[in-house]
DNA sequence: CTGTTAGCGCGTTCAA
DNA sequence: TTGAACGCGCTAACAG
């Protein structure tokens, strides 16, 4: 016998009503709670496996208090950080029989205080939210039900818990990699200065620097994280300052155009110039000539992470509040060292 | 008079006790159900509004029986393909009061059972399916309590509703393009033959050609959906035939390597050469030297569209079976025209 | 106009 | 071992 209507999802009810049993037995038989004698027990599992019983979550979750979902709201779905993050915390959630809504606010506040309602109002355990630079972004404030997260762009509320990546301790990683390779004359590319992503990592790649007794070759070109940009600004260094022997990109993008360019001038990468970018963008970073060395910021795993603290403030450990930074990688590839 | 427990969500009830009337009113004076004296109403909405009070939306679904809310099952997020796929539904849901689940399956067919028993029990009102491929994928089945749209992947059961870029049209339209420059020594390099994007490709170029009395020159070369098998496939092409004068490319990442290669053989493009890409991929594109001609997909409008058949089906609009294939559109850059 | 009543589907007492 | 009764938060009938 079929299910009576398959266009409807079959209730507990009628699991127990097809079992001969009431409606409290079949709910102990299925979840294993209470004394429920075996054959009992048969007769509602078999009920419930031909009518593909499959429970509320709904009701369940409003006798329960808790959805057993979270929230993520991005600013904005297109930029190349949120997915790695994205990824991370759907990955830690799914193991953990959690359901994420997903969110995009397309960068307006408007957008992003009507979803945080629809958010609230499905009564989230918890949210996580995703910016899309390095940059503190405004705290949707103390005043909510439930715990956030703030992953990528810091709340700039330090009663906050947000995670986002070391730019500073990636800036050093680079200038130690170049310096390990060797090289001392090195000029610095990066992106748009008003982002504390170019600040910090240029920040952190002079205290590298400074402790070798070292500084940039020429002041650090700020301008665009293009590869147009790259190739421009490294035209103009290999005519100012053509006795470089490596530059630091402030993104692979940029360092793709300046590989362009290198190899325009007739510079041999990475014999005679070292380059270096940053975020490891895969599709960017492995397929350049050749493929590029990279700072890798590990956002899988901050989405991770930010679903771990989640869940943390969730059960009610109190976690500590603050921007935490996190740790990035070198990944080395061709651009820095040749193959032998 | 601040909320009386800031940590827990307030409720209707609470609403009601702090207006002074009885819970029924209080919600017929929010809804604006019902006749309620305007006095009434303005102290319920100022109660509601103190109390920061929020609708839960689960009570609200238990009894509405229906959620609001749609399962998004993709099978791979890092896929480029399901990003604007995403973005594209979860606009067109945005605007609907829809939040949307987010599973990604992780091309793991466990993975994605254990996802769908999850939105079933989370009693989404329809599902969307997201491949990565255009290449059939197996139907969920036709058993499921509510409709479920593919898109990008089809499904293989004529049964279900399923939304896939006419890549047969893009192999076409690619080539007319060509022709239109003037252009009839036209190769055709592209990715791996088992996918079905590369066979309908080609068969819609070869289709274009036949029009025009015309063929490819040489055999189309297929390997890999990657840069590096552009520059190969280019060298041996540029080698084996000088004379040609295009080249249609199955992917924009093989259209840069194409691009790189023609460049060391010191060939013009476009004068000489003009080369097409494919997906319109922005950051690989518009990078390029020159910007790359593509064809695009239309991916986020795809979404919208599964979206948009969601809802119909939704509100039991009786949506035509089987696999629609929605048009692709030419993004003419420097690699096929020059600037004058 | 307002309040009382009856569920939506489920888990959890507490008697029987 | 089983089942009747209650309530999670809300809306839709009705009755007052």
């Amino acid at each position: 016998m079929p299910p009576t209507d398959p266009a409807r999802a079959a209730t507990l009810s009628d699991v127990a009503q097809r079992a001969g049993v009431s409606i409290a037995t079949a709910s102990k038989a299925l979840n294993g709670r209470g004394d429920v004698a075996p054959g009992t027990r048969r007769r509602v599992m078999a009920a419930a496996e031909e009518l593909t019983f499959t429970p509320n979550a709904m009701a369940r979750g409003l006798l329960a208090g808790r959805t057993g979902t979270v929230g993520l709201l991005t600013s904005d779905l297109e930029g190349r950080f949120v997915l790695p993050i994205l990824m991370g915390a759907e990955d830690a959630f799914g193991a953990g029989q959690v359901n994420v809504f997903l969110c995009d606010a397309r960068g307006d506040a408007i957008r992003e205080q009507h979803h945080l309602r629809a958010l609230l109002s499905r009564r989230v355990d918890g949210i996580i939210v995703v910016g899309r630079q390095t940059d503190p972004r405004p705290s949707l404030g103390q005043e909510l039900p439930v715990p956030v997260v703030y992953a990528y762009s810091p709340s700039d509320d330090p009663r906050d818990v947000s995670l986002t990546p070391d730019n500073h301790a990636g800036g050093r990683l680079a200038i130690e990699h170049l310096l390990a390779c060797g090289r001392t004359r090195i000029a610095h590319i990066s992106g748009d200065p008003t982002y504390a992503a170019a600040q910090d990592r240029v920040a952190g790649a002079r205290a590298a620097l400074a402790d070798a007794g070292l500084d940039f070759v020429g002041e650090p070109l700020f301008a665009a994280w293009t590869e147009h940009w790259g190739r421009d600004a490294a035209a103009m260094l290999l005519e100012r300052h053509p006795d470089i022997d490596a530059v630091f990109c402030g993104s692979d993008q940029i360092a793709r155009g300046v590989l362009d360019t290198a190899r325009d001038f007739g510079r041999d990468v990475p014999g005679d110039l070292a380059v270096i970018g940053y975020d490891n963008w895969e599709i960017v970073a492995a397929n350049a000539r050749p493929p590029l060395t990279s700072i890798d910021a590990n956002l899988q795993q901050l989405g991770r992470q930010a679903a771990q603290r989640l869940f943390e403030a969730i059960d009610g450990v109190a976690t500590e509040s603050g921007t935490r930074r996190l740790p990035v990688r070198l990944v080395i590839r061709g651009s820095t060292i040749a193959h032998r």
